[in-house]
Formats: C-alpha cells, sequence, structure tokens
DNA sequence: TATGAATGAGTATTCATTCAT
DNA sequence: AATGAATGAATACTCATTCAT
C-alpha cells in the first residue's frame, strides 16, 4: 500500500520516534487521518511496515533455492544476488530500522530474529550442508559459518541505508561480493589430501 | 563522566528520541537539571557521547598494530580481539547508535565516517598489504578485502547490541571469529604455484 | 479573534512572561494545543496581539480628522475623545503592554515607535498646524507641544491599565481632559495685540 | 548598595520576570548566592529595588520646595527641574518598572501610588494653591490639574527608559519642558478682568 | 471513505533557591 | 561573608489521536 510504502521510507530515514505520521500521511498523498482507516495506531503501522514486506521475499529466495539443481557454488550466487537486490532496494530499509528499533519494540525484534534471521539461517546452512554433502566444500560447521557468509554484505546494507547516505565513503557492494565469493570458495575448498 | 556513561547505555537502548533526559539523570545517579552544567542540550550530550569514546579505543589499536612485529596472522587476531572486546563491552553501543541516527544526525555520521570507519580501515588495509608484502598472502585488493574482514564481527557487534537483546537466537561470537579467520586464512593463503 | 483577545487582557495584566499560553487558552475556552494552529509561537501571538488591534483603530482616528471641517477646538476635542474611548476599552492595555516590553521586544518598540507614535504625533502636528494657521491658535512649535498634548491622556492610560487597578487613588480622567483643555486653549489662544 | 542600583537596572530594561538573579549578581560583580545573604529572595529583592531609592528623592523636593519663597512660577520650574533629572538618570526607571509589574506586584502599585504619587500630587497641589493664593493663577480645581501639569514630564520619562531606547524617535525633553511651562502659565494666568 | 481542526499528555529546558565548602 | 554546584518545580511546545463533517 502506498501509506505502508511511504513509512517504511521515512521510519527507515529517521527512525520510528522522529517520524511523524503526518509526513507518512504528506508523503502518501492523503490526510494525516486516513491512516487511522487503515492502522488502529502509530505502532501498528510500524509492525505492518516490518512484517508485510519481509516475508514474501524470504518466501522468494527458499524457493529459488529449492528448484536449484546445479554446483552450490552458483546457489551461493544466487543466494547472494538476493542480498544485493535488496541493498539497492527500499526494503533494505527494514534491517536497519528493526536494528534501530529493537530496543522499544521487542516483540518486533523477536519476530524478525524467528521469522527472519532465524529462517534465513536455516536457507544458508541447507546450501552449506548441501556443499559439504556433495564434496564440493570441505567438512565445516553451518552454524559457525553463516554470519561469515552474510555478515559482509548485511553491513553492506546496513551502511548503504544509513551512514553511507550522509558520507563521502562509498562501496562497490558487487566488487565486494566477488571478493568475499573468492575468499569463500578458497576457504571451503576440500583440502586436497581429503 | 558518569553522565555520558548512562546516556550512552540509554541512547543505545532506546534510540535518541525515546531516551528521557530524566532517565538519563536517573541512571548517572544525578537530578535532571545537573546535566545542563556539562551539556548545553541533549544533543550535545549526544555528540559528547560518540565522539568521546570511541577515539581513544581506535588509538588503542593503532598503537597495537604498530609496535607489533610477528606474523600477519597473528596481526589479524589481535585486531579481531578488539572488535570482540568491543562486542563484549558498553561501547559496542556506539555503532549501533550511530547506524540508528544516522539520518537524524547527518554530521554525527560524517564523524564517524571520517574519524572511525576510514581510520578503521586504514588500520586494515595496512595489515593485509602488510601480509601481501611479505608473502604470507597471496596478492589482493585490499579495499575490496575489508568489508570482508570486518562485517562478520561487525554484524556480530550490532546483533548483541540490537535484536539479540530481545532474542532466543545467540550467537557465539568467538566461535565465529575461529570459523571466519580459518577461512580467511585458507582463502588468503598464497597460491601454490606462486 | 478569541485567542488574541484573551492574551492582551492577560498580557497586559501580568507581561508577557509571567502570562501562561495555558491560562490564554483557558481564557479564550480552548485547549493550549490549538493556540498552535493559528500562531506559530509566544511571541508570534505577542506581536500579533500588538499589531493587529492598533493600527485598525488609528485608521479610524486619521479618517474622522479627514473629514472634519469645523474650528480646530473641536477637533482636538474629537482626537481627545478617541483618547478616552481607548483609556476605556481593552485597547489601552497595549501601550501599557508595548512600555513593559520594549527592552525584550525591541522590533515591537519600534514598530509601535514608527507605525503608532510616528502617525499619532502627525495627526497631532497637522491639528496644531490647521489651528496656526487659521489663526485660531498663535504660532507654535508643533513638535514640541505635541507630548504636551497626549501626555496627560497617555498617563491617565497608563495608570488605568496598570497601577490604578490596584490603587485607591482614582482620576476622573473626562475631569482632568477638561481642565487641559481649558488650559490649552487658554494658552494656545491668539496673542490679544498679533 | 551594589546589588540594589544593578538589579534596577535589569529589572527596569528587561522586567522582573525576564531578569536572572545570576545576571544581576555578574552586573553587581557578585556570585549569584550572595544575593541570598542581603535578600530573602526576589521578589524581596524588587521590593527593595522599588522602596529605598524613590523616597529619599521625593523628600529632597519635599524640602526644596518648603523653603521656596519666590514667585510660584520659579517654583513650578524648580519641581521640573527635579523631574527632567529623574528622566536622565536611573531613578526613572522606577516608574516604568512599577507600570509594568503592577499586575504582578500590587502590593508594590499600593505602596507607590500611596507613598510616592500621593506625596507627589499633594505636593504639586500645594504649589498650584500657593499661585492661587498669591494671585499668580486663576482659581483652578488644583486636583483636577495635577495629571495635566505631570502628564508630559511623566511621558517623557517613560518613553526614555522603554520605547524611546530603541526607536530612532527622540524627545528633546528640556524643549518640551519649556513649551509646557509656557503653555501652563499663560492658560493659569488670572483673567483680566479679575 | 476521507478530512483536518481540536485536543492534551509528554518532554526539553530554565532558573530561583539551597547548602556544603 | 562568599561561593557556585546541584536541585527540581514550572512552562513552552510537539504530535499521536479523535471526531464532527
Amino acid at each position: 500500500m502506498e501509506i505502508v510504502a511511504a513509512a517504511l521510507a521515512l521510519f527507515a530515514a529517521r527512525g520510528y520516534g522522529a517520524t511523524k505520521l503526518e509526513d507518512v500521511a504528506c508523503a502518501a498523498g492523503i490526510a494525516k487521518g486516513t491512516i487511522y482507516l487503515y492502522f488502529a495506531n502509530k505502532e501498528d503501522l510500524f509492525r505492518a511496515v516490518v512484517r508485510q514486506e519481509l516475508l514474501p521475499a524470504l518466501a522468494r529466495i527458499e524457493a529459488a533455492i529449492e528448484v536449484h539443481t546445479g554446483p552450490t557454488q552458483d546457489l551461493l550466487r544466487l543466494l547472494m544476488a538476493h542480498f544485493v537486490q535488496m541493498i539497492e532496494s527500499e526494503l533494505g530499509g527494514i534491517p536497519k530500522l528493526v536494528v534501530s528499533e529493537a530496543g522499544n519494540f521487542p516483540e518486533i525484534a523477536q519476530f524478525y530474529a524467528d521469522e527472519v534471521v532465524a529462517r534465513g539461517m536455516a536457507i544458508i546452512e541447507r546450501i552449506v550442508a548441501r556443499g559439504v554433502d556433495r564434496g564440493e566444500f570441505r567438512p565445516v560447521e553451518a552454524a559457525r559459518l553463516t554470519p561469515v557468509l552474510v555478515g559482509p554484505m548485511l553491513c553492506m546494507l546496513l551502511w548503504r541505508h544509513s551512514i553511507g547516505r550522509h558520507s563521502a565513503i562509498g562501496f562497490d557492494h558487487r566488487a565486494v561480493l566477488e571478493t568475499q565469493i573468492d575468499i569463500l570458495l578458497r576457504g571451503l575448498a576440500p583440502e586436497p589430501g581429503a
């Protein structure tokens, strides 16, 4: 909806507290009171912003992973491509928002941890396990590897949607991604002797 | 100072806007008005929180790096140990805070980008270059590698100081670090044929 | 408007600083926040109080003077009647207010000096010049005469709207006016030998 | 005392409410807390400012009037000279202050009305009565004449100590006084036929 | 369904006053 | 006597929320 999109942009840019519903309404091209026809209150709108947008994206990734049959290395690249997309879209504002407001919305933090982070980690662990199973990767403990896999791109995402907007320092996240995949594949390559 | 410490804890937990100066005063064990004897206003206090604490920590890292003479691999571990320390201390709240408030305090974001991020990246690039020079690492472009190096630990830090506080999901960041260093050293190992 | 009238009464009685906007709202029969729908802040309301009310009154005097054709003595009485009216109405609170707050609102003082005092003096000087021209008054320098003409009634006005409200001493300003006009007309009468 | 003088200047310039005791202390060259060694609180200081300074001045006028033996016209000039002095000194700030703060300090207003205004009027009425008795003035009711006598100079005084400080419009109060005395003496001159 | 004028609870900030030194 | 750091009551102003239209 118009309102949710406007709210996402403003919440992500200014934070929950500093965003006035009047500005959201203005950005959505409606009047202040109209918001209350669709959302009970500001918190309700905030929850909708976080909940509505991310899960479909996650489902799309899961589906794409599911049908993949080629080398795990390509699967990894496919996964990362989704990250890159999110970095470059408004959707990237959501993780930034959740990080920022976790203290004030613990149940949002929990929801995000359970529905997004846990599911995301499960996807990655499945990919890693697949690679190990197929002998493409050397044996590694998937749980410990996950943050190593997503950390760099998550940082790019948070940078892009917060500090990076106000600094001259810029990262070429596609180049960083190439470097990371290079390191990963070498780092995960099966031991010569194994 | 008492006040700055209390403010850091509350700003990091709740964000700038949602933190009442009365609560800061209460946490610092003083009266509301006393804050104004030391800081012109809430914004001034916020700036002090971000500026005063981080630069000394960075200087300490720089100094430690400077005097190191052993293998670059140890240098990398030394650097990461500082990260781990920050993850585990209150200081870790500052990056979270800056990410959260970048939109409302662009000049803080800029300051952080220039004084913390840029300097931090310079340190890392120097370490990487040293490793390449000494033949310990294969030739890589340091700038593209930096986010790969710090991303995972930064994510651990942000997690610890935001979502992680409200979720059952926990990361063993020391274990993750071991895994990352393992991947890195394999991924950066000189080509056998070189 | 309701708000401006309530504000005038309270500002004049208590001064700018000692008047709470909550009291203004209460006196106007509205809520505190409503004031901010019409005025940007307290100072803005103060300026409106001073600016909106006085100029129309002055314009009315100017118009009345303009159309007068009879003896200058009657013109003088007409002018003074307007003063008496102001003494007896809420409008008299404005000069008192401006005198009181000149130090804190220099631009209000300037506005009042330029738009009210200067214009008022011009009116009076025109009346005096007319009287001299028509041979009804002996030649006098109008500029030096103005304060002599308005001083007594201004004092009555300030008294009425400040000290007089809290003292048993009362002035019959209409009687004082008669005395003053008597003195003036004798004092301005053409020299017998001229 | 140093403190009272500093307080008079500031109270007169800014009003009671807008004057900070810290500024008074600063202007008096002492520390904030020291004021409380001499005055119970801010109101007490305000009362002292109004009470201490004016009565001696009034007594001096009364004494000067008492010993005068010449023509009443000179007595009038003598009286007016005291007014001029007050216009030109810091003391002139007191009437302005009392007019401004009458609403918030009714008992100060009463004190001023009873001790200053009433006594001042008595002096003037005595002078007028003397003039009438000695056949220098035509018979007039003194009470009604008083505001006519003091009004112009009081206005000059209030102007000088409030609006006039912030406006380019200036009055030559000595010239105005000459004009007024001229008008008064002509206006009070005994009827030719009497 | 949509509006926007009105509300009033909530917070940053000021400054008279205190009191240990 | 003199200080000035600390206090906390008091007030301007904001903005989520309501509701008559």
